[in-house]
RNA sequence: GCCGAGGUGGUGAAAUGGCAGACACGCCAGCUUUAGGAGCUGGUGCUCGCAAGGGCGUGCGGGUUCAAAUCCCGCCCUCGGCACCA
């Protein structure tokens, strides 16, 4: 009798979405688990092998919550707007509507193949109306409290295509910034944008990162991202303007070492700043103007490039150091950042590396007020800046000062401010192209922009005869969608054609999976408030920053908005580690080492491939795809169903069999819930090789080792269930529990060594003291044989373990 | 340059202070088979040795300890991220 997977998997796959098995029950009396997996993006290529691994994982998972009495949610839904799919249904001449429908269908094919836990009932997509017009609600929500705005801002462009690229449709080429699509040079642009003001959360999302259970890199990389600066903001007098009386003007600097003030020998001012002072009137040499234009030219790519190489023109303008009333001169370069503080700078050559190569370029003074070596009043020059802390020098009446304690000192001494400074950005949300959200919004010749009425939501995407974009955005095409009412005056007024970024779309899809169905609201507070937080989230650590930061965003958002009663949406959050091509390589398809998971199920099937996937390594690491890998947990699967052909046996198993049961039991529970599948495989291997060699399996063995086997393999554990005369599903039978006294060994093998090295072996009780132990060691004839009649000067007895004796 | 993760057999790996290499893949030998990309049994870190047995061994160098893949110090390499944020 051969097993036929085939026809067995798809049988209880069936079954189960038939009796919506995996359905989770908002009103059930058991305690919740929300599981949440990065919801699919349905590319027109499909899934190959790398992609499943998280969600298999998910769902080995999943069913073993469900096993230990856990209501768990689960779902799947398709992110399924956004460029990828655009750009394939220009390619081939379709519409993106047919493409996604059709990718979706694909990839529900493929996950629906590998018998994951679903419940279908709540599968969600991004590009339903009965989905966006939430996330068109939520943007007017943004909208009314000044969450949502429009600015200029610069924007990645491509000639060729004429649209607006996002940051990660921007590949580099030859050392230049190419649109990924036709390969012309992007160049940057300023254009009226959407934004979303993620700035104003900017401390709240820093500060309730120290609550999450989180890997430790990611929690880094958000605050980097978010780069919270604590420092202060100096004002420095102008003196020598060019056509401008003395110290009329002046000019503010943030420096988060206001402690090195004295030792600031020069200002350095962004371009930026510079063209500002040139729109009101300041008169400049055409050596700084032609500066100015080469970097405001620059995108600002280029403009980090030769970091080591600085350039600068000296403005013609000298400022008052505030500190020592010195006059120094300010410089212009584009190693300031006109979008960063003040776009203005104090240069402490002494202090920074930056304002160091900077000087020593120019030969600009170089002085040190920063001292290490205390009570030194003087600091030779070094030939680099020393950027540490220290006691003060040559700083007037802060000599001697400690570092730390004068950054505040000086600050008040100066009449400046103490100010926080963050690298984060709002967030722009505006997209020039056609297959996403529309952005629900009017403009008004009398009333200016209005959002649009909720009770007109959703403003559903038009399907279009040329969704092409051509330097506008292609609903801008569509007189019929343009032309609307203004929602505040009635009037005549014109829809805003732009596209919400694919972002905002996934940026509270795991919410609306606790109510995917209402009509009336975005979801139901109570259901919401039951589900949420998600306990445990798998996802790839390519988003530790964008989706991970938008969606935490969103959900304070909301918070505040009293929609929720939580302000974190992850709890627990866990990567998967990518799986590589065989080669080693990441895998792609120009690279061609892309593994289909459709012949690989067809050869081995779902559970062999699932147990494989989880078996290759540790879940978080990445390992390379080694094609004769499932021939092994096939093998393995193999020859456990083999077993239940020999029968169950009546009575009890042998002692030391039901010990080894017993501690799988263990073993495999623990490493499932801390995401050690690949450990948990192996207890099971073992296991399943002392199974092998017993005269006979009783059935309580059979049962167990089917439930411990059935997250892994489902498919084949069910149907064996079935064969021992069980009628329910296994997927709700208990998960075993284990006897703990069982676990206990009776005896063990005492390792003997001498001065450190293993001698000997021996089986001994379990219970065995120090003193037996040692008189047992000393009549062993191979440990006599190293002791060479010597004493030992030290025992040490590591009970259950070991004796090492020293000589 | 800075930050993070990592480096263990031919391969994926296990062991988080206590017998390094569990469990698998691959390979070797044998059995079985008309046949095998099937199954079963045994072997498989390197090295000396006919063997018994010994020596060496977790990127490199040092240290702590009765005992180190594991802890500490210095260095090298690989991968990932950030990159003039004052």
């Amino acid at each position: 009798m051969t097993y036929n997977f085939k026809n067995i998997e798809k049988k209880w796959q069936k079954r189960w979405l038939e009796a919506k098995a995996f359905k989770a029950d908002d009103k059930s009396k058991k305690p919740k688990f929300y599981q949440l997996e990065t919801f699919p993006y349905p590319s027109a290529e499909g899934l190959h092998v790398g992609h499943p691994k998280g969600y298999i994982a998910e769902d080995v998972h999943a069913r073993y919550m469900r096993m230990k009495g856990r209501e768990v949610l689960y779902s799947i839904g398709w992110d399924a707007f956004g460029l990828p799919t655009e750009n394939y249904a220009i390619k081939v001449g379709k519409n993106p509507k047919e493409v996604a429908a059709a990718n979706i269908k694909n990839f529900k094919r493929q996950v629906q193949m590998f018998g994951l836990s679903y419940d279908w009932e709540r599968e969600i997509n991004t590009s339903d109306p009965e989905y966006y017009k939430w996330t068109q609600w939520l943007f007017i929500q943004l909208y009314k409290k000044g969450l949502a705005y429009r600015a200029k801002a610069k924007v990645n462009w491509c000639p060729s295509d004429m649209t607006v690229l996002a940051n990660e449709q921007v590949v580099q080429k030859d050392g230049k910034n190419v649109c990924e699509r036709c390969k012309s040079e992007v160049v940057q642009k300023d254009m009226e944008q959407w934004f979303l003001k993620i700035t104003d959360y900017a401390e709240r999302l820093l500060s309730d990162l120290k609550n999450l259970d989180w890997p430790e890199a990611t929690i880094k990389r958000q605050k980097d991202w978010i780069g919270k600066s604590e420092g202060a903001l100096l004002k420095f007098s102008l003196v020598k303007v060019p056509g401008q009386p003395d110290r009329k003007h002046s000019v503010e600097v943030f420096t988060t070492r206001p402690d090195t003030l004295f030792g600031a020998t020069f200002l350095v001012v962004s371009p930026e700043l510079a063209q500002k002072w040139i729109d009101v009137g300041w008169q400049t040499s055409e050596e700084v103007r032609e500066y100015i234009r080469k970097s405001l030219g620059k995108k600002e790519l280029d403009r980090l490039e030769n970091q080591k190489d600085k350039t600068g023109v000296f403005t013609g303008v000298y400022a008052v150091n505030p500190g020592n009333k010195e006059e120094i001169p300010v410089w212009l370069s584009d190693y300031v950042l006109g979008s960063y503080g003040t776009g203005a700078i104090m240069a402490v050559p002494g202090h920074d590396e930056r304002d160091f190569e900077f000087a020593k370029k120019f030969e600009l003074p170089i002085k040190m007020v920063i001292c290490p070596h205390y009570p030194a009043k003087t600091c030779p020059v070094l030939d680099e800046a020393y950027p540490g802390e220290g006691h003060l020098v040559d700083s007037g009446k802060f000599d001697g000062v400690d570092s730390e304690k004068a950054r505040w000192e000086i600050t008040k001494e100066m009449e400046g401010e103490k100010k926080v400074q963050y690298k984060i950005r709002d967030w722009s949300v505006s997209r020039q192209r056609y297959w996403g959200v529309p952005i629900p919004m009017t403009h008004c010749v009398k009333c200016g922009i209005q959002p649009v009425a909720e009770k007109d939501l959703p403003v559903v995407l038009p399907d279009l005869e040329d969704y092409r974009p051509k330097g506008k955005p292609p609903l801008a095409g569509s007189k019929e969608f343009i032309k609307t009412k203004c929602p505040k005056c009635g009037g005549e007024a014109e829809r805003e054609p732009e596209t919400l970024d694919t972002f905002v779309d996934s940026s509270w899809y795991y919410l609306r999976y606790t109510d995917p169905k209402n009509t009336a609201e975005i979801f139901d507070k109570k259901k919401v408030n039951h589900w949420m937080p998600v306990n445990l989230y798998v996802i790839g650590a390519e988003h530790t920053v964008l989706h991970l930061l938008y969606s935490r965003f969103i959900t304070k958002f909301l918070h505040d908005e009293g929609h929720l009663n939580f302000e974190e949406p992850f709890l627990k959050l866990r990567h998967v580690g990518l799986i590589r091509g065989s080669d080693g390589q990441k895998m792609s398809k120009s690279r061609g080492n892309v593994v289909n998971p459709d012949t690989l199920i067809e050869e081995f099937g779902a559970d062999a491939f699932r147990v494989y996937e989880m078996f290759m390594g540790p879940f978080e690491d990445g390992q390379p795809w080694d094609p004769q890998g499932v021939i092994g947990t096939e093998r393995f699967l193999e020859r456990a169903r083999k077993l239940f052909e020999k029968g169950v046996a009546e009575g009890e198993a042998e002692k030391k069999f039901n010990s080894l049961v017993h501690k799988t039991i263990k073993k495999v529970g623990e490493d499932i819930s801390g995401l050690g599948f690949n450990t948990a495989i192996s207890a099971l291997m073992i296991l399943l090789n002392d199974a092998e060699k017993q005269e006979k399996l009783p059935k309580t063995f059979c049962e167990t080792f089917l439930k411990l086997l059935h997250p892994f393999a489902p498919h084949m554990t069910q149907e064996l269930w079935e064969g021992l005369g069980n009628k329910d599903y296994i997927t709700f039978a208990e998960w075993p529990e284990f006897d703990s006294k069982l676990i206990k060994d009776e005896f063990f093998n005492l390792v003997i060594q001498v001065n450190g090295r293993v001698r000997d072996t021996v089986e001994v009780g379990a219970g065995i003291s120090a003193a037996e132990a040692e008189k047992l060691a000393l009549g062993r004839e191979k440990v006599l044989a190293y002791l060479k009649g010597a004493k030992p000067k030290k025992v040490i007895f590591v009970p259950g373990r070991l004796i090492n004796l020293v000589i």
